[in-house]
DNA sequence: CAAAAAGATTGAATGAGTTCAATTTTTAAG
DNA sequence: CTTAAAAATTGAACTCATTCAATCTTTTTG
């Protein structure tokens, strides 16, 4: 039997996730109670805490859902990337940063960062910390690509470079999200010129 | 009049914090309730949220406060750094690692990572957040300064790629931080690797 | 189909962070 | 010195996130 009792689970969870987001969205997620969630989701209190551990669970869940479309949407550009380094990063990296705000505040972003590093054993920040982990390696894949095709220098560490660019990314969107004001074009600007020293020194001298 | 009232209000002030500190490397940070720190600082719960705003604006204070000596410790080899770009990035970095644990637990650095990411407007984050500025200037003041002795390539941005050696440095504390089980040594040695493209290419063609 | 077992749901109770109106202490004015 | 104003302190009350024993629902067994 495809039972009763794992489509009622399902679906549950399908309402408590869609609540959330919705909500998280309409009023912010430290405003955003338990007690509504599940009302909205036509669930008691309990039944939530049967879903998800706690409430950063379930926005941490939500987030991820989306770093997954971003990863999707990268791996085309990795197929078929621009020859130069710095245009093939400029390119991933301005999908990685438009894509994060379409279904996700700056707030909603701090608070699941937040949660991944401060409870890291949860579930869901585990997640959370593997798709970061295929990021990583997405543009560590590009820069070794590149290297195949000559746009990279033979005998760079091509991973060890990769992981350089997105631990830099990285930490540029976390001050990104810290910073209300700041806007993606200032973002994809100061990471431009932070990545040129690398990007340009790969390349080797044809490009000097 | 030096007035009675500054002074009492210093001494609150640092009992609170000494209350604090104490008793979040006895018991953890989940673990230390606002109360138990009122209580060990004798002051009422009121009176600690006069000083502090919140929770986690004192476990800041206190992180704030480790950086800075890390700080005073890295003035020191910039001041004084080895001839080569390699060694001296090893030398800073081991530095600020190696005094990372010495007063503050993994779950601390873990809590306040967190909450300077999630409360960026609170007072003590702003003091954090700049902090990390200055740790991210000394490392390009560290570059600057190994290029005008010719220890890096002149033309290159001392100042990007000292950003991007930092971002790259406090993104892999991160991880650190995030895993309990992973060791000192460990994390010094994935950012070497990380470190060793752009730390050669900018050495120019001496070293290669 | 009945009854027992397993699995889920429920919401009142718990506990910790945070607030705020009343009170006390310090400073300034007369 | 007295009194008014300003500044701080206080702790009981409040808000939520979270828990858990009781209850209900689904599945399995005989």
């Amino acid at each position: 039997m495809t039972g009763l009792r794992a489509k009622q689970k399902a679906d549950r969870n399908r309402r408590i996730l869609q609540a959330a987001t919705d909500l998280f969205r309409e009023v912010g997620y430290d405003s955003a109670r338990i007690e509504d969630i599940a009302e909205r989701a036509e669930v008691s209190v309990g039944t939530f805490y049967n879903y998800y551990q706690n409430k950063g669970d379930i926005l941490v869940a939500a987030v991820s859902m989306e770093v997954e479309e971003v990863l999707a949407a990268g791996k085309t550009i990795v197929d078929n990337p621009p020859d130069t380094v710095g245009e093939a990063l400029t390119v991933l990296i301005g999908q990685y940063y438009d894509h994060s705000l379409v279904y996700l505040s700056k707030e909603m972003w701090r608070t699941a960062m937040a949660i991944s590093i401060q409870q890291p054993e949860s579930p869901f920040s585990q997640r959370y910390t593997e798709l970061d982990g295929r990021l990583c390696d997405q543009v560590s894949t590009l820069i070794a690509k590149l290297q195949l095709r000559g746009g990279v220098m033979p005998g760079i560490d091509a991973t060890g470079a990769g992981q350089m660019f997105f631990n830099n990314l990285n930490m540029m969107f976390i001050e990104f999200v810290k910073d209300e004001a700041m806007a993606l074009d200032t973002l994809k600007e100061i990471v431009a010129r932070q990545n040129r020293p690398l990007a340009t020194l790969i390349s080797g001298p044809k490009i000097q």
